[in-house]
DNA sequence: GAGTGGTCTAGACCACGAA
DNA sequence: TCGTGGTCTAGACCACTCC
């Protein structure tokens, strides 16, 4: 009996076990079915709920914990920990981000704009991207109606063919970047790098942000790839405040000798 | 026939086997043995060699995989991607990131001391380490001679017992203060978060870095927590330049529906 | 079509935690 | 002691890549 069988009656499986169970379980994590601080159902009793085996279902915790929503000990079982645990990369959605919290994202489509060939903003994008036709997408991103980021991002014209202003609403979920270039202008990547780098606020960002120019305010750099190497896009986010990460998942303990 | 029987003659089994064959691939990425952008011995070659399953082989290919070493393609296979991944957060340790760039890190312990009840740098510290005594550690970074970043590292006095100077070694791998708060003291975390943000340099931190007053410097502020959930250390890093991530493997890719 | 990774299973034994 | 997670296996079939 192959997984395919078990959970696609005819043509579209696509959907892994694991993930569906993770989505599941996410799902009433959020619902607060499991509450936090509190004991989850062990992995035998997940695995016979979803029925699959407990690899399979342990495949789905893993993503949990790694996520940061609950933590497992050996012996003691799994514990919710949090239900948004934090993390502000360019490839997070600040809008859902916002949303989860309660708060209300907006956004205000600034520009959209071919960079001339000699743009001295070539300078700064991935060598890459250079060389070719560059459009920028310019976006003041807003929470409660206070301005909190300013973002550009970068593709290859080629890759926003005609992206028009309809193209980025102004409120909701479908105000989030990633969704955009995914949905509408069918991008993908599988890898990124990011960089955070402490700028000074100019006299332009200074109004925006509705502080002293000169101010220290942080400059995230992402560069996301395609699964062949390729750059997808490139933005560059100016923001006030700070931004968190969840590190649980980068700790490799050496216990081990 | 058990994993422990299998690998361990004895007594002190204690590394798994997929950590092992983690840790030997490591090692020949490093050596070069595949060539960065070259093709890697498929999973059943390496399985065999190592003689696990696949299953476990491929938990020590994941780990390469999140680490941002190698990456895979169904069909296709595993690929070489760098054989030094960015990520400088709190908890990766600088040392070791210099010392693989064959850069030269030092240090210089500027002060161990007891916080005295009422310092104001209680207010920045988590709530947990209030009201109990705080032992702050405060160091010097350098590379190649040159002030990189000023680390502050705060843990419960108890904790840090009979702190001294000798224990803070300021050449040499064994520089890192991870390694330091492990082997010496046996701290032992298991999760942790950072907070990024921009500050303006004052007139010490001026002084140390060789930079203008009130130039935008980054402050990272990161907690390690123990597996009760415990604070277990903070740490305070500022620094110039810029910090990277690699984020690839956060990346969840909504392919399904 | 051959090769390679992607997913999944059923069952086993060990190590740790709590009662 | 018992329940829970930690590790591991041998074998299976699917989906994708490349020839």
């Amino acid at each position: 009996m192959t997984p395919s069988e078990i959970m696609s009656p005819d043509i579209p499986p696509a959907i892994p076990k694991y993930e569906q169970a993770y989505r599941t379980i996410l799902e009433r994590l959020k619902a607060g079915r499991y509450p936090v601080g509190g004991r989850m159902p062990t992995e035998d009793e997940l695995a016979r709920y979803f029925k699959v085996s407990r690899v399979t279902i342990r495949r789905s915790l893993d993503m949990l914990v790694q996520d940061g929503y609950v933590e497992r000990r050996q012996g003691s079982g799994y514990r919710v920990v949090t239900l948004s645990p934090v993390s502000d990369t360019c490839l997070t959605s600040f809008t859902d981000a916002m949303l989860r919290t309660g708060r209300e994202p907006t956004s205000r489509l600034l520009q959209i704009e071919n960079l001339p060939a000699g743009d001295p903003r070539f300078a700064e994008l991935p060598s890459e991207l250079a060389g070719q036709a560059v459009t920028c997408i310019s976006r003041l991103r807003l929470v409660d109606g206070k301005a909190q980021m300013l973002v550009h991002t970068y593709a290859a014209s080629d890759l926003l063919r005609d992206a028009q202003p309809q193209d980025f609403p102004e409120t909701g979920p479908a105000q989030s970047i990633l969704r955009i270039l995914r949905s509408r202008f069918m991008l993908e990547w599988s890898a990124a790098c990011e960089d955070i780098s402490p700028v000074a606020a100019n006299a332009v960002m200074a109004e925006i942000f509705d502080i002293d120019a000169g101010t220290p305010i942080l400059k995230q750099a992402c560069s996301a790839f395609g699964d062949t190497g390729k750059t997808v896009f490139f933005e560059e986010v100016f923001r006030t405040g700070s931004v968190s990460f969840n590190l649980s998942q980068q700790i490799r303990i050496p216990t081990h000798n």
